[in-house]
DNA sequence: GATGAATGAGCTTTCATTCAT
DNA sequence: AATGAATGAAAGCTCATTCAT
């Protein structure tokens, strides 16, 4: 008999102890000797259970990506109205706009590294991505497809403006301003 | 001091013949010898120009910006109506998609490198980000300014959601969408 | 003593399961794990049977000498003239050239990380060596003993030849000149 | 001005600083850190000579068969017979036996690591065994390229199995007897 | 001003071996 | 006996930066 170890589960562990370090340094410039040191195992040890340091990142990205949702939707609960929806969203996005930001950071710095074919045509990285949109779309309930992705386009760009315009433009304002477009637009088809 | 003049010039020239490979390879994975090669000097003579490679990239972004107006306004001409002016800046954008996702990266890279603060009290940013907004305001003659931001914020939602999920949102349906729903709100109000 | 027997079986069961391995890939660029996965047991296992990595491959070349040798007199029956002997040989070593040469692969590794006193006084491949040499020179039935080791010693050259050199010598022009030159050698005796 | 070295002439320089190191321990167990503090320098600076491990080595193989077959023309001198000449290569190996064994091992170690195929289609290797074949061919002065060719494989085969077997085999019987078997056959023709 | 040789810390990854279970 | 998790030194190689010329 082998030492007993839950491999999927200490590999689960693993993960989340490292997400801190990804968090805040970022994809490249984090070593496999940091990792290790974090998570409290040696590189070998790191390696037994990962292939490589790109596969430790892409999973954190899907393990996290799953719980940010349910927080969202635990978080949100049930509200009647599209309006209120979107201002469930956007609050949300608020509240956690630091870490919002990060996982920007994050993406970007793992796109940088991967070139863009490769981060496109990474099969995780698509499941991910579509996955999120899709949970985000079924929360708002906007039958108009394209009105839903333009909720999430605007939202996505809010972050983005943010992180490198700062104060300048306010979540209170132009988060009243979306839900105004819609609910206006949407009234007048 | 004609020296120093000399010394601009050349400088800004060093700077211009690296912009394409920083767009292509972004900040990390272009190496100073790289760039040497590129611009046809010795890493000791770009040392000699430019203090350090962040240097040179920050300097850069800022040159670029202001070119990055320019070209955009040349290119899209005199237009009478909003809509057509909004129309201008997805058709832009849809075109030099590449550059502008190339754009996220470097800023994002420099974000990483500096943090959060730093980045949003470097003068050079805030300076080149302010300006970009407001020529962009400028042109699209949006009376009311948060709306006007509200375009600007979502085109850049756009860049960023398609930098990440590529072909899933197309420009087309999205830009269409934008232009109905900011007439739409217009016209009512 | 049956747990023994069942031991000292299972390892020789290991050891040949192991050959193809190194057969292929020579000593250096195997690893224990890859030994392990072919032989179907962990890594404990095999350091259960086997102290190292270099017994493992020691104890392989002696125990596959000792077959080479069967083989070959299995293969090459009974021919009545020197000739057709010396033939039987170098057609058997144009046929298995690719074991050959790993075998050749093998010593040598062997001889480098051992030192060449280390070699010529391992009592194993003394006696192996030897033991294949005296096989040989008894199937020859060449009377003149220098000859007869003539003749061993040009096929080895042809082996190590062929080796660095690939196609550029062949054994069709190489093993009837050797015929050739025995034959007229020992006829003008 | 840059530092005034002659490149080409440095990169010879370090090559041979570090012969020995490889002649002693092979190619695999040779480590950059090792050559580069054999030779002096620091890894950094070894890489900006040689791309490689495997250039090195490929690059060193190159200079020492030029050098090796310069010596042994200086040495053997002109000599008139072709039973004289098969001597005098014969007396060379012998005399520089421990040299040659530590070329077949240096051979054999990298074809291990490279693999079959990449060995026999490495150009430097293919132009660097061919033409040590020529030189010797040439200085044997023997008509039939396939006999000249049967001498070099017998030697080949000398030096082969003597790193084995050590001192069963003599020089001097198997180098009489290939001298005999020559001149045997050529005069028989 | 200009060159490019030189540095060496630091990177990701590998692997024989040990040992708790 | 058997397992495979764990180790950590060491490998080849990169790169921003310095500095003698």
């Amino acid at each position: 008999m082998p030492k007993i170890v839950d491999h999927e589960k200490y590999r689960k562990e693993l993960l989340w102890k490292s997400f801190d370090l990804f968090a805040s340094k970022g994809y490249a410039s984090v070593t496999m000797r940091e990792i290790a040191k974090e998570i409290s195992v040696s590189t070998g040890t790191l390696y037994h259970y990962f292939p490589n340091k790109e596969t430790i990142f892409l999973q954190l990205v899907e393990e996290q990506c799953r719980i940010d949702i349910a927080n969202f939707l635990a978080e949100a609960g049930d509200v009647k109205y599209v309006p209120e929806r979107i201002r469930a969203i956007v609050d949300f996005v608020e509240k956690n706009e630091e870490y919002f930001i990060s996982q920007i950071l994050l993406w970007s710095d793992f796109y940088q590294q991967q070139g863009k074919s490769e981060v496109l045509n990474n099969e995780i990285l698509k499941r991910v991505a579509q996955n999120s949109r899709d949970e985000l779309l079924k929360y708002l309930e906007i039958e108009d497809k394209a009105v839903a992705d333009f909720v999430v386009n605007f939202i996505n760009g809010l972050i983005c403006v943010r992180m490198f315009e700062g104060e300048m433009i306010s979540y209170e304002e132009q988060g009243s301003l979306l839900i105004k477009m819609v609910s206006s637009y949407l009234g007048n088809r």
